[in-house]
DNA sequence: GCAAGGCATGAATCTACAT
DNA sequence: GATGTAGATTCATGCCTTG
């Protein structure tokens, strides 16, 4: 039924159309961005390396209508099998989260905030043609209009935030880089978008509690899982690539062992 | 022709139909958040308090789609008469600004930035139940994908950041509020919404220069027409409503008697 | 051992110009 | 227009090497 605890290797929007309605507490999730890049073009920093951009597979779609598809049919999804008190948070970028944002108003899921979380460390602009990218957006939203029972834990966070409310501009988290970075063998980046390990664990303790079922539809490199397991909630990972998965699966029970 | 230095009253679809082609070097738009439909009207009470009307009769993705129709016809006014070397900056919260930037992608627009205005003094969140709504979103973009010689100040944005690249996230500002804050005879607030001078100010610093042209399809109190006047720009201001019209002429007036 | 400096690098819708 | 090549451009952070 729900495969509590484990990644699932297949297609989100396959999986999750086997998940029974109203059975998920929590849903993050980081989906492909839609980055557009220009071919063929490198971007040389002054020192001579080269930044390396996200250019897998799983980030390309065709069109703008194709990649609002994809985002209405796994929404849609993830709308059904959450609960009723439950909450989605739903991450991205100016390239893709106003679609994204768009298509769940559409759906009926209502907003509760958008977060920014403000970046430390973010890349500059290297031509100065523009802002720095120093933020991603974070939609928090219940199922429906009527979902007035979610869980929001305001006294952990008045206490986090130094006995003052948590605004939506205050999650200032470093980007993932050191040793919490993955590397593959060459000491490459195994994975070119993982989230900080920070990032998740404000989400998971700002609107769960222990216990809990969180859901990531787009697992990657696995940081979901890990601040799951860490704060005693069970979780459910789904990822589409096989190399993401083993990954995922190493990282976590690497934590595991640590832990023990 | 074009109305240069000029408040037009009147729908701003209708009078930006008589606007030329590739005519405008900046567009700073604060659109309506909801629909002013007749059965939306808010009461409100003498006391100042709300009633809040009964909205379980009106579908709510009807709403919406009046909504997407009446952005849709606006932006694509706006993406005709702006110059290829002109930028176009829109504002919003998490309301409408999704639904606005999916708009803007669909036409064609090309996003450059989406930058936070972090407020100063903005209204706690009185029920704990959600983060303090502490910013907005201002979407920054050209008239399509391959326009590439947009103004964009650099070196002044770097100067004034301590020479350092300004990011998308470095907008800090008070809301409008103290002697900037426009009263009615009784003292109350009068517009519902106004912007403050800096905020706008950065927007024509940014992305203008001396002797431009800016149009603001939504003028309101008049923010951007005084601040293009301080600047050295020329401006455009369309107003729906005849005592907002008033109120920014009048307030255009002072400013300019209180220059000379 | 400690301080200073070199170096790597991060979800990025690069720009200008020639062909 | 589309494509290819050369050019100009950037900040914070942490690890590691050097002195």
């Amino acid at each position: 039924m729900l495969p509590k605890n484990e990644i699932v290797h297949g297609d989100c929007i396959e999986v999750l159309k086997d998940f029974p309605d109203n059975s998920i507490d929590l849903i993050f999730a980081d989906p492909p961005y839609n980055l557009q890049l220009p071919k063929n073009r490198k971007l040389i920093r002054e020192n001579g390396t080269e930044v390396i951009p996200v250019n897998d597979e799983w980030d390309k779609f065709e069109s703008y209508e194709e990649y609002d598809r994809f985002t209405e049919s796994w929404l849609k999804e993830c709308q059904r099998i959450l609960k009723p008190t439950g909450t989605i948070w739903v991450m991205g970028m100016y390239h893709n989260i106003f679609r994204v944002g768009k298509i769940m108003q559409d759906l009926g899921l209502w907003f509760l905030n958008d977060v920014i979380w403000v970046k430390i460390d973010a890349m500059p602009n290297f031509n100065g043609r523009r802002f720095t990218n120093n933020h991603e957006t974070l939609i928090w939203a219940v199922k429906n209009k009527n979902c007035k029972n979610y869980t929001f834990n305001n006294e952990l966070l008045k206490r986090m935030n130094g006995g003052k409310q948590m605004k939506d501009t205050d999650w200032v988290f470093k980007i993932c880089r050191g040793p919490e970075r993955l590397k593959d063998e060459n000491g490459i980046k195994a994975h070119p978008t993982q989230k900080p390990l920070k990032l998740i664990q404000q989400v998971l303790l700002t609107a769960s509690k222990k216990g809990d079922l969180v859901l990531d539809p787009f697992l990657g490199s696995g940081t979901t899982a890990v601040v799951a397991k860490a704060l005693g909630r069970d979780w459910i990972g789904i990822e589409k690539e096989k190399k993401y998965v083993a990954l995922a699966k190493k990282r976590i029970q690497d934590f595991i062992n640590n832990k023990l």
